[in-house]
DNA sequence: GTTTTCTGACACGTGGTATTGTCAGATTAA
DNA sequence: TTAATCTGACAATACCACGTGTCAGAAAAC
């Protein structure tokens, strides 16, 4: 019943070293993601972006997709988490915070166009799959955002759905165009404009 | 010398018939696109839809692009006109216009679901041609939200290009998550949601 | 009625990527 | 050292829709 005795490579298990391998390809994803964009990304491309080949793609991830989606998770948690960190530390005046949340978006799609890339532009429109998780981001961006602008950081705030939705549709837009025009414009002067739409939020 | 003599068909010409072609393959791609998503339509989908045959579709168009961006620019400009012309007939307050517009915009979405998806939804992220159409429409429809809350309807107002990209990136995202929503509330609710948004490009 | 042109159905080749499979060589444990 | 396991390169296959070509029959002209 020798069925296949897990051996330790370089120090690490089995399990270990399919983790790491997972790892790379995510990083690798984002990179070639942000590059070539989603759509013409080949299996074949994000191995070779991960310096692995197509069977440790198929060890991790069913498919395409799915790859798509943990490299925008990790991205998402990755932004979530410095938003939720910055909104928390303003307690002054909802304008001060909105301005410095926003200005913290703003300022990591710069610092990572790659990932940037990957947050606000090719995870849309792929599949149901993906789009289902866009469509679960949406309305947790929302309440991050209608936190923000609440008068006390831990009231919780409640104008419509759609309003919300509309305002993350707004900020997102901003992202956009603020990615396409190559970082034109400074940070603060975009988070200033966002800050404008989310005032609707203001309860 | 006898090269293929145009004969008529049905009291058309040879080039009528292909024109008359072309709006069956358009409405029929806006019916297709509107039931399956562009994604999922195959060019023999379309063709189906339109009771033709393959041969007439590349007949008039290049390739599925092509069509696309032949359907959605029927679409736009039936919204268009319709926008323009309601703007132009309210000249009374800002907000009273501004909830005109809006609420004919969300009508025609409602009345045509197909249309509404093609125009909102299926247009988004399907390659740089396509693209191009959207992000020249873009600044437009931004016009026209800006001069429908203009606080005279002729003066041009100037609000910053982000701003007027969030703007209308706030009006569509409101119109997606409603049509996700099966047109959920009612229009006058929906208009009034995005005219909160809409009130950042009062001058 | 005969001939010419048009129309619709369908078959076929093409291209490009996903996914699986094979195998030699490298790495580790005994 | 020797045997077992892991790893990477690459070949082979599957698949899907596009875009083109063929052909018989319908519709118009004469």
């Amino acid at each position: 019943m020798t069925t296949a005795r897990a051996r330790n490579y370089a120090g690490l298990s089995a399990e270990e070293r399919r983790l790491v391998r997972r790892e790379r390809l995510i990083e690798g994803a984002i990179r070639a993601y942000g590059e070539l964009g989603y759509r013409n990304t080949t299996v074949k491309a994000v191995c070779e972006a991960a310096g692995l080949t197509e069977r440790y793609f198929y060890e991790s991830f069913a498919n395409s997709e799915a790859l798509l989606v943990a490299a925008f998770d990790t991205v998402s948690r990755r932004v979530f988490s410095c938003l939720e960190r910055v909104r928390k530390e303003h307690r002054g005046p909802a304008e001060e915070r909105g301005h410095a949340v926003l200005r913290a978006y703003y300022q990591m799609l710069k610092d990572d166009p790659d990932g940037a890339r990957l947050f606000v532009i090719e995870i849309a429109r792929v599949g149901p799959a993906v789009d289902a998780v866009w469509g679960a981001l949406l309305p947790q961006f929302g309440e991050v955002l209608a936190r923000m602008m609440a008068p006390d950081s831990d009231i919780k705030p409640n104008p419509g759905e759609l309003v919300r939705a509309g305002v993350v549709g707004g900020v997102v837009q901003i992202a956009k165009e603020w990615i396409r025009s190559g970082y034109a414009r400074n940070v603060d002067a975009v988070a200033a404009d966002a800050l404008k739409i989310c005032r609707v939020l203001a309860a």
